[in-house]
DNA sequence: CCTAACATTAAACGATTGTTTCAATCGGGC
DNA sequence: GCCCGATTGAAACAATCGTTTAATGTTAGG
């Protein structure tokens, strides 16, 4: 039986997630997880075939579920209004994630840093990942935007979600950055709790209306007078 | 002389900047940098000691100008007025990227994938930079936004700042992944505009009152109540 | 009890990693 | 000219990487 807890599969999924999220893919060993988990070494190869093997479970366990719950939320959205609020939209977005960071069956906090690290990985499995479900979803909820915000430009929502989708991954994933800078531990819980906190940033964000900006009191920029003197 | 254009550091430091940008730290091999670069193995150990040591002059070198200049700014901007407009802080801070991803002779769009990819290097030189000049740059600013938003809590600052960082490291960063997203290529020139579109973005962010959530419809968030059943 | 499929173990494989060694080469100053 | 410090070159270093092999242990069905 696979689904058994505390098997050799999943021993080494959750070593791998753990170490993946503190140091990256590339920096960890199939030595280094298969320590943690106590497993042999050969057994990365015999149940996921290669590193890349594990490499793509360890990520679509909490990705897929990720993605689905976005799916679900904005249809189940969608299906009571057919003209949601910019807020409930966005909380459909945010909220999975949310889930996710509170619950330790699913990751916990420590899924968090596997999903800013997601974005830096240049790996094969990625981009195929980025470019099929994950695509997907964002033009689900790029249509949803574009309906809720009419007069904004299509071509600005997608901006402003990719905004969205970095003012959400990046602080919630360098956790131990942010207790860095904030000089204080950040409560695990209280992480859950980014996503209430950047809830009305990116609505009001969303709102805004796109500058048509003067360029008279530009180049407040710096330091590129000098690059003349080359 | 070190200083001479083309020189062997100079061919090195542009060489694994590029390496660096692409495929991340860990998965660049010296062999592949020097081979990019046209000079020996060796010389990487004999001008910069070890890997890391190259690696803290790759990053270096675009991140003092940068935290630099954007000291700079704020400073002349306090100057000027003691009390700046918020759209001007936030400019202050972000110019100074689309100044780089603008000038090829200081990295230019290439640059950018190479700060993109500093928040999630795990390595000992980037923990040290964090904690040094890049947290004296943030308190800064977290204290002229302190000024420019009274009434907002310094708690919420914090954490908008945190918002604003990941919003204009993220897009600006993984370019081929907004391409993949938006389907069409992006302009170099344009992703110095970024900064442009961003700005309305989270300037109205960093305005928008803190949520007091009612805790009423909270749980759109989803998928973990089929977690029981396990 | 026997067997066949599954699972785990220890050991070694070749390839690649960062680093070091040492000789060869270059470029000005006495 | 000659010499000396700085730089470059080719080769090898030990260590670690992902992967494979072959033997052993475990477990369920006839």
């Amino acid at each position: 039986m696979t689904s058994l807890l505390n098997s050799t599969k999943d021993r080494i999924l959750a070593a791998a997630e753990e170490l993946f999220a503190q140091t990256g893919v590339a920096r960890t060993s199939l030595r280094a997880i298969t320590a943690l988990a106590r497993v042999n070494l050969a057994a990365v190869n015999y149940h996921f075939g290669s590193k890349d093997g594990l490499v793509e479970e360890v990520y679509r366990r909490r990705l897929d579920p990720l993605n689905r719950a976005r799916l679900a939320n904005l249809e189940r959205l969608e299906q009571r209004a057919r003209k949601p609020a910019l807020e409930d939209i966005l909380e459909a977005f945010m909220s999975p994630v949310a889930t996710l960071a509170r619950d330790p069956a699913q990751g916990g906090p420590t899924v968090m840093r596997l999903l800013g690290q997601t974005h830096a990985e240049a790996e094969a499995p990625f981009k195929t990942w980025f470019a099929g479900e994950y695509k997907r979803v964002l033009e689900r909820y790029h249509a949803a935007l574009c309906r809720a915000l009419p007069g904004l430009p299509p071509e600005d929502v997608r901006w402003r979600l990719q905004f969205l989708v970095g003012a959400l991954t990046y602080p919630v994933a360098e956790r131990q950055l942010v207790e860095l800078v904030s000089g204080e531990a950040v409560d695990p819980e209280d992480v859950g709790r980014v996503v209430e906190r950047l809830l009305p940033f990116v609505a009001a964000g969303f709102r805004a209306p796109v500058e048509t900006r003067k360029p008279a009191r530009r180049r407040i920029g710096a330091q590129s007078k000098n690059s003349r003197k080359r």
